[in-house]
DNA sequence: CCTACCGATCGGTAGG
DNA sequence: CCTACCGATCGGTAGG
């Protein structure tokens, strides 16, 4: 019966989180206000309290998920076999498909995570920093393998990094794209970008 | 006498839009408050509103202003007689300097215009689709000429804004490329990209 | 340009 | 999960 109950909490933990995600994506975290999130949830604001600590919890939660995800799949293309080209398209694929399906969490954990609290603000930032410097490792070996052209790393990064970021404003678009040719141009135009011929 | 004051007191103004926008950019609109803004600039929160109307009317100052520059800047590529490719290089490079010299206004233009009130709200959206509408219109006609690869247009669009205003970053990095070197690598990339060999 | 103050709304708590 | 409520802070105004 405990275990119920406790599986029940942890349910109505992640509805909360996914709405919240949701408003902080509408309308910003300090525009969005507990009430607005409760109305959301479809119940009082005191009660949210039952399940969440403060709104800074919830901002770190979703953060932080956001954060464990990407640097698991880094994991994975760190270990495995593919090319570097095709390492960097792979991190590539990956993030656009979770910014086109798990849009509000990932501009969320993109866009808002200023406003954590220290110590996790500082901690927010070394992961984001690290996220990186794997992926400059990569486009490096790359290069040192003849795959890659000769590009400024950082700057490769920056482009490929804001230009999926901005698959945000895909969203919110009328006349939508679809998604899978979306990716492919995406893909196209960042990684031919990078081949060396 | 009265023009010595009315220049005064544009000047006054000016001096309340810049402080708003480096608090705007440095805190987001919603969570800088008129008290932190009358800080920054020397007085009390309750004289602020001698020289504005109220916090909108700064954001929308901000926003209509760089709209503005931004606007007037597409009208001169547009009249002169460049070619296709150089347009765009030309359109590039001064968002490029725009963001690294004149960093806090456009960066609030660009992030926090979703805060500005309507109708105004409709109306900045609109001068937004209408400058990416040129730019198409300026790519669609190198496509045409042989000058630009038969890239698909929205999606190259989307990469360079967005690998642009995530210049941002670099604003707030530690290890800061110099602005040379960061205009000329992220021009290489974007308009190699787009060259047709 | 300031002092004094307003109504509204915020995140969060007490107690049941 | 709710009612009732808190101290703090918000944007903005009155009056000088």
């Amino acid at each position: 019966m405990a275990r119920i109950i406790t599986g029940n909490d942890l349910s109505r933990k992640d509805v909360i989180l996914n709405a919240a995600a949701a408003l902080f994506r509408e309308k910003g975290y300090k525009a969005a206000s507990m009430r607005d999130l409760a109305e959301k949830v479809g119940v009082e604001a005191a009660s949210l309290y039952n399940h969440i600590r403060s709104k800074t919890e919830i901002l770190h939660d979703i953060c932080f998920n956001i954060a464990t995800l990407y640097s698991d799949h880094m994991d994975q293309v760190e270990t495995s076999t593919a090319s570097s080209l095709k390492k960097v398209e792979t991190v590539l694929r990956f993030q656009i498909n979770q910014m086109i399906h798990n849009y509000a969490e990932v501009y969320v954990a993109d866009r808002e995570w200023q406003y954590l609290a220290e110590p996790h603000l500082s901690t927010y930032q070394n992961i984001r920093h690290t996220y990186r410097k794997r992926l400059n490792a990569i486009i490096t070996r790359g290069i040192e393998n003849n795959e890659i052209k000769e590009v400024n790393v950082p700057s490769a990064i920056w482009i490929m990094l804001h230009a999926i970021s901005g698959i945000e404003s895909w969203h919110r678009s009328k006349t939508k794209v679809d998604p899978a040719v979306l990716e492919e141009n995406i893909i196209s135009i960042l990684i031919d970008g990078l081949r060396k011929n």
